[in-house]
DNA sequence: CAGGTATGAATGAATG
DNA sequence: CATTCATTCATACCTG
């Protein structure tokens, strides 16, 4: 337990649910449905508002970001390694399962891999296309977003039908 | 060693290296910089991003957290403001109407207390002084940061001067 | 092996 | 939306 209770500790349920939405794709909730939300899950424990608003405005964060960092440097170096690592992932993390390492057969292999792919003076070239990298993640932001979750509990069901268009 | 390779294990001479660059000045290292840096400690072992990112966080906020211990030891009537501004977390948020829908019974009259020990004014010139006392150690971060970093190995030199301020 | 410490990793909560 | 800070969890490693 985060005993201290000086900031939120969401349960178990409750990230199950805002992790369904962000799945479903929902990214950033509007005030109305920040609260419903918000409203649904106290049922699972405590919660703010706020607490909604932060978690996505992080989770989506972390999501660029994780997605920025492997594009650079996992990827390019070996594209069946990188989806190797993704398939065996094991959750490290009994609230949030995430990305996990995989054990890499030979480093030293992979460093000199690395750097012939990757001279110093190469890498500057990424930063260009650095910046117009995901767009493609964007395109639901303004779209009109209806989900139901199904909570696998006696709590009624979370109708996010909400009058998202108006 | 730690071949469970569970999570990340720095070599020594990666850690010469992030101790290097830190002692140089840096800190909180750009997207572009972690690229280039992690890229770099590839070559001694396996490596992500993301590890260079937390190596910095986090030894940043260690470094802060010695330094916050040691003037606590040295004055410890601050303790008693740490503690109590950290504990006590004045709700007074203005971005959330603060709907709670499961209010803490005692948390008003946590706020009133918190209050009575810290009126506004006391606290933002508490909030002023410790930006004056750490601003020393962080007068670089905003400048441009130079370095170069010598390997004593077989590996080309880390260049870290990057075009910092584009 | 137990207990403590150092530190990697994660994430809630802001701030600009 | 990005960036940063504070705090906490998890684990490697050391020591007795």
């Amino acid at each position: 337990m985060g005993t201290k209770c000086g900031r939120w500790n969401p349960t178990a349920e409750q990230v199950k649910v805002l992790t369904d939405l962000f799945r479903s794709g929902l990214r950033t909730p509007t005030t109305d449905q920040i609260q419903k939300i918000s409203s649904h899950l106290s049922f699972y424990g405590n919660i703010e508002s706020k607490n909604v608003f932060y978690w996505f405005q992080n989770h989506k964060a972390r999501e660029r970001q994780k997605r920025r960092r492997k594009v650079l440097v996992d990827e390019p170096i070996n594209e069946e390694r990188f989806q190797l690592c993704q398939d065996k992932n094991i959750s490290s993390n009994k609230r949030f399962p995430e990305i996990s390492y995989n054990e890499e057969p030979d480093q030293a292999e992979r460093a000199i891999e690395t750097l012939q792919l990757f001279p110093l003076n190469s890498l500057s070239e990424f930063s260009e296309s650095e910046k117009l990298r995901f767009f493609a993640e964007e395109y639901r932001e303004n779209m009109t977003f209806s989900c139901t979750i199904e909570a696998e509990l006696d709590h009624p069901t979370l109708d996010l039908c909400l009058s998202f268009f108006s």
